[in-house]
DNA sequence: CTCAAAATAATTTGATCATATTCTGCATGC
DNA sequence: GCATGCAGAATATGATCAAATTATTTTGAG
């Protein structure tokens, strides 16, 4: 056994370390969140292994832990598709985002170190470029990396797997909406986010998360309705 | 064809039209929410297997499934379990069942009909018979059954999966709490939100819950505090 | 003869299993 | 104390079976 041998066995193992499972979820999260998945749209286990080359399965793991993360929706009949929000549903995402942002927010003030704060900042400058860009891929990601980046800090693992749960329930609409009214007319609240945190005005950050997740909500809901009709 | 083997053909569809990764993974749920896993034991896929006679895909999309709503716990290396609640735990589930269960309850309240006001006070006096008899698991089967209908009722379906979800997870530790200290000494508030209920008092009803849940959730954390002294 | 509805055939997709491979933890020896 | 090998468990594949949807054909009425 030679040195280099050793080395691509090394090099190799960053990469098969993590299993197909995991790599097979991720992804298809991350398409269900940024957008390349469109609600209503079917997902179909050979659709996927053909599109990712992978085996069935963890592709049908991957789909199980989406579908019980409220991501995915089984049909009744043994089909899956990207779920479809009623009115109701987002008046109750809006009340359940409404309670557990702010809290989270509260929190997050309270712990944050000023290494927390700088990241923040830097993923806040990264949304602005996105928008100046008009990318709206980048933009959704870096949307959702700011505020599951507060969650984080807020160390409450299980009201964080709350909010990121609610985060997929909505994303592929979020999609929709921004697709539909671009990137420029959606304005957010995380400079007065980030000047509270900064304070350390716990309340006053989660009025302004409070207030941003409703402008972003109401928006989803406005346009929704508009798209039913 | 004669008439007996057609029903033979109907009774066999009401088993078999169930598939086998559902069946799996209602038994295993019953089996976190009511007891027979405790806190800590592992899980193995081969377990499962032997234990419920199935192949290991049905059982892995059972954990899987589980996993990801919360009520089983990877441990980095690929093994499985259920896990152990932290103090800080505790107070998560607390905080978010003491926002959540009273804002169902109130939603409950303004629409349960007569039938389902009905179908709980069944559910409860099925309780008081289980608490009569010492029969443990059965306490914890209507306990939730009951607040679950309450979930139902309140026809809010992402909210009442939340809900459902916290359940998954402080269970086996409540199986704990009532092995330790026995089904006489857990009161419950289930009267109080009965009343309030038929009095179409949704305030008080959600006040009535929002005890009910405090008085249960304590008693889970000081249980657990003194067994990890 | 044409059209529509029902029955049937074909294709696609999901569910399950048996098996091969890879990884982890532990024990044994140096 | 560290390396090596071994047993057991998890991961991943592809084959096979079953179910459901779609396409096609047949049949009957107007």
């Amino acid at each position: 056994m030679n040195k280099s041998a050793g080395k691509v066995e090394i090099a190799m193992q960053g990469q098969a370390s993590l299993p197909a499972h995991q790599v097979i979820y991720q992804t298809l999260r991350d398409m269900i969140l940024f957008g390349d998945l469109a609600p209503g749209q079917p997902v179909t286990i050979q659709g996927l292994t053909n599109q990712l080359g992978a085996g069935m399965t963890p592709v049908r793991e991957a789909i199980r832990r989406l579908t019980a993360e409220g991501a995915l929706e089984f049909q009744g009949n043994r089909r899956v598709c990207v779920p479809t929000l009623s009115a109701e549903n987002i008046s109750e995402l809006i009340l359940a985002r409404q309670w557990l942002d702010p809290h989270l927010a509260l929190r997050a003030t309270e712990r944050a170190t000023l290494d927390d704060l700088a990241h923040l900042k830097s993923l806040d400058n990264a949304l602005d470029q996105a928008i100046a860009r008009g990318d709206l891929r980048e933009y959704l990601h870096e949307n959702y990396q700011f505020h599951i980046q507060i969650y984080a800090i807020a160390d409450a693992p299980i009201l964080a797997d709350l909010a990121e749960g609610l985060w997929l329930r909505f994303g592929p609409s979020l999609r929709v909406v921004c697709g539909r009214i671009g990137t420029q007319s959606l304005p957010d609240k995380h400079k007065d986010i980030l000047d509270a945190m900064h304070a350390r005005d716990a309340e006053a950050a989660a009025r302004a998360i409070r207030e941003d997740v409703i402008q972003g909500m109401e928006q989803v809901r406005q346009s929704l309705e508009v798209g039913s009709k």
